[in-house]
DNA sequence: TCTAATCTTGACTGAAAAGTAAAGATTTGA
DNA sequence: TCAAATCTTTACTTTTCAGTCAAGATTAGA
């Protein structure tokens, strides 16, 4: 169970645009400098963040890429399941056996732990806000922990 | 965050020894027959589990596999922690950036949350037992959605 | 208008994960 | 002893993921 290159990227970069005063934009190479990467990895990223409408960008010299929703308003588990490209719905179908699918179909304990999990991660996902994640690592922990304690 | 079909079918395997009357054996081929993967595959799952210790094996003729320790003995934690080479430890290390390491170094808050997504998954893991897959889907989603509330 | 800055797009390359194949090692039992 | 059944190990191939590149499209401003 890892998070993806892409998933931690996008994230990065999301966090970045969230850290900049209201109305300011970053270019690409802006974004690649502060999170050291290239400029062709972080105009992939950002294309994607923008096709499902996380990002506004406009182009032209003063162009830039900026939030299209105020931080406290995206939410860890809607970039999360853009970022993953979320099918656990068609799990079972796209097993890669000899077999055209799941050999257990209809009646099977391994599913109900891969869904159980997503379930997992995407509810503490969704108690955390992307403003939540700028500042020092200090306080976006105990951010973090105490909203993980409070939605127990 | 997906999980990765090493684990997946590892833990597969795994259930399929579960399931076996204490004292009996199954084989490789009789393995990959029950969740339709090639016998190279579980071959190469079935090695993985040996030498971590989840299971015993005996070669020859009347030879096989059988679980080392008895299935509510043997928590899910411990299995995805093998079959997912966790490392979490090393992660601002091995960023893949054209930095040697993350440029938060000392400093971030994305490490809070992959560090703390992994808590969360491991810690939901620890309380589901291999013995506690056995059986149909619905007593299995019951169990493992009942062990999650009384987790909190 | 023209140029520079900027995002967009699709094809390409490289790396990692997943899966396969084949030869080797061990054990049982005839 | 010998052969069959079984696990073990290493190497290889395929597929998927990550990252790069280059050409294109759009905008602002001189
Ligand atoms: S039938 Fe799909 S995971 Fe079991
Ligand atoms: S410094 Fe490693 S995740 Fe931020």
């Amino acid at each position: 169970m890892k998070i993806s290159a892409q998933e931690e990227y996008g994230l990065r970069c999301l966090v970045q645009l969230a850290s900049v005063t209201n109305g300011e934009t970053l270019t690409l190479p802006q974004i690649a400098e502060l999170e050291g990467i290239s400029q062709s990895n972080a105009g992939k990223l950002m294309w994607l963040l923008n096709k499902s409408g996380f990002v506004k960008a406009t182009r032209g010299t003063k162009g830039g890429y900026s939030l299209a929703r105020p931080a406290d308003e995206i939410y860890l588990s809607e970039v999360i399941k853009v970022l993953d490209d979320d099918e656990i719905e068609g799990h079972c179908g796209s097993y890669t056996g000899v077999l055209d699918s799941c050999v257990h179909t209809g009646d099977c304990g391994i599913r109900s732990v891969i869904v159980g999990l997503h379930e997992i991660v995407q509810n503490a996902l969704s108690n955390v806000t992307l403003s939540q994640l700028v500042g020092t690592e200090k306080k976006v922990d105990e951010r973090f922990h105490r909203i993980q304690r409070m939605a127990q």
